[in-house]
DNA sequence: TTGAAAGCGCTAACAG
DNA sequence: CTGTTAGCGCTTTCAA
């Protein structure tokens, strides 16, 4: 609207020239700060402030040590829902406190992830959420070192001697109660599908799976554990492996990733192999795909929504209370149930 | 590592002083520049920088007409799997120019977008994508006040005076293609099923539906347009319409999107309604879950990967020369047979 | 080839 | 109550 002359964005000068007044008076309206102003004064400084389209300009005001009003979420797999979902709240409750934040992916690739936070502390981001690639710790010695407060969502660090901000789900229990939900039933011979990966996550899974069928006094041969990459390929494979020993020596199995679950289930439904007359099937997740197969699949739900919560809490907290002493709040899954478990 | 006495973060003057020279030639050193530095300083200088973990300040050095290093991506439907795939490209090419980019949200919320909008100037980013809710071209003169580069991705602007750098898909061919689809399998009575939605891809694809009819010489009461807001709720209510005329009136029903699309296939699972056995269907959109889908669902599929590499383009273009012509590019759609359309 | 110094847009004492 | 002014971390003349 304004006609402006230069190229140069409008700043506090500009504004305080039109409106016959200071440029510490116009950057006082423009913080809230105690500092009163009569309010005609104020009110002239806000009209000649939107009648040049002023905007403040938060990169030279968080160079004197004020908030900088950005923050970054550096998830692994942003394809999956699981984070997806989460990252989605975050933004929007971060939102409601003025922050912009951005979204950033790192692929499960720790060096793109290293270039991420890099360009993130040049940004002097206010803080960080991280869903570390592989579950590596090395990288957050850059947010530390610069003083960027983060918490870790879901991805813990393996034997660290380092306490972070930390909020995840217990995946030992969602195995764990995944194949419980089968032994009640009254399958024995239950199998495990899952990602072969060094992250604790994966390892505590299997453990899940494993405990549970010891509860049930199943011995160690009893174990059925297949393994493979995150992928349908990977799925699929796993399916073929199954299917040569459906009814004979497998009559469930434990979905422990939804990638690999869509392998499987297609798999499963391209041969005609049905859930749960041939297989009885619970999955670890939710992705939506989930929603359109029948019969409906029994699946093992992560509170995302709480998670998401908590996890823009802490952070927002711990800005505020840096020192604070490190928190670290566990979810538990519950099951959604289907029909894919034969009784 | 370093032992770091002060809550300050490190600047450019620690370098200085430890590497012994000025801020002068420790700003040189971190911007690629022309001047010449002799060597062993420029080494002296990186070697400090590295001690003490050194990292320029992305927002100082902003604040003198450098580039900002950040760019944004509002899009109006993040949880639309067309514009998650095309963010998460647009990110990682925006990533390899040395770019930090921020995703939003605005979920269809002109309020929010604003607000959005607002954040991001006080951000001073570099560039901007803008996919607008409801298709309003009113944000837009928040950008262009501020000479913010921007390129308008998907969502075009009604009757607009203004030329806006642009890229999009064919929503009229999508939809039309969709429709000959049916039609040369030999169907006459088809269904549309779309979202009532003042956007003009909307309007767009309608008409794409109706010139194909008139193509094949339908007249406009063998139309059959059902549309409702933007959900799987409606997608059901629809599906429950048309079967009520399955056979009778409606042979074929071309699904306009895919959360409606949903809905609707739901609809017809769970009431026993086969495709393409009861009604032949093509889904415009390739959403993930249509690929668990049995039988096989033909879809239109837009290329979304073509679009997010013309998208970041056509940005960092812009961003090089902010006073070249504006650029449309408007994309085709193409099919992806799958087994739901009856000969 | 390097350094001193004047800003950039903004904040925050400190005076008035 | 309001204005002056000294920075913040960095870039960029301009001299040396």
């Amino acid at each position: 609207m304004s006609a402006q002359k230069t190229g140069r964005s409008v700043t506090i000068k500009d504004v305080a020239n039109k409106a016959g007044t200071s440029i510490a008076t116009v950057s006082y309206v423009f913080s809230n700060n105690e500092r009163y102003i009569r309010p005609d004064l104020r009110e002239r400084v806000l009209k000649a402030a939107a009648e040049i389209g002023y905007v403040k300009n938060a990169a030279a005001s968080s160079i004197r040590g004020k908030r900088r009003g950005l923050l970054a979420v550096v998830v692994a797999q942003f394809g999956n829902t699981f984070f997806t979902r989460m990252c989605v709240e975050i933004v929007s409750l971060a939102r409601q406190e003025g922050y912009v934040v951005t979204l950033c992916n790192s692929d499960e690739n720790v060096e793109q992830e290293r270039l991420i936070l890099e360009r993130l502390v040049a940004q002097r981001i206010d803080g960080c959420i991280l869903s570390s690639a592989l579950s590596l710790e090395d990288n957050t010695a850059l947010l530390r070192q610069h003083r960027i407060p983060y918490v870790v969502l879901e991805r813990s660090f393996p034997n660290s001697t380092l306490q972070h901000d930390f909020v995840g789900h217990d995946n030992f229990q969602s195995a764990f109660i995944a194949t419980r939900r089968l032994l009640d039933a009254g399958h024995r011979r239950i199998a495990f599908a899952g990602w072969d990966s060094p992250i604790p996550n994966v390892r505590d899974r299997v453990d899940g799976y494993r405990a549970a069928l010891r509860e049930y006094g199943l011995a160690a041969d009893q174990e059925n554990v297949l393994t493979g990459e995150l992928s349908e390929a990977a799925g699929r494979w796993m399916a073929e492996k199954l299917s040569g020993t459906l009814g004979a020596a497998v009559t469930a199995v434990v979905l422990g990733h939804h990638d690999i679950a869509k392998g499987a289930l297609l798999y499963f439904q391209d041969h005609g192999i049905r859930w749960p007359e041939d297989i009885s099937v619970v999955m670890i997740g939710t992705p939506e795909w989930a929603g359109v197969l029948r019969p409906r699949l029994t699946c093992i739900q992560r509170p995302e929504h709480e998670m998401a919560v908590a996890t823009a809490a802490l952070l927002l907290e711990r800005i505020k209370t840096p020192e604070a002493p490190p928190v670290q709040r566990i979810f538990s899954s519950s099951i959604l149930e289907g029909h894919s478990i034969r009784p």
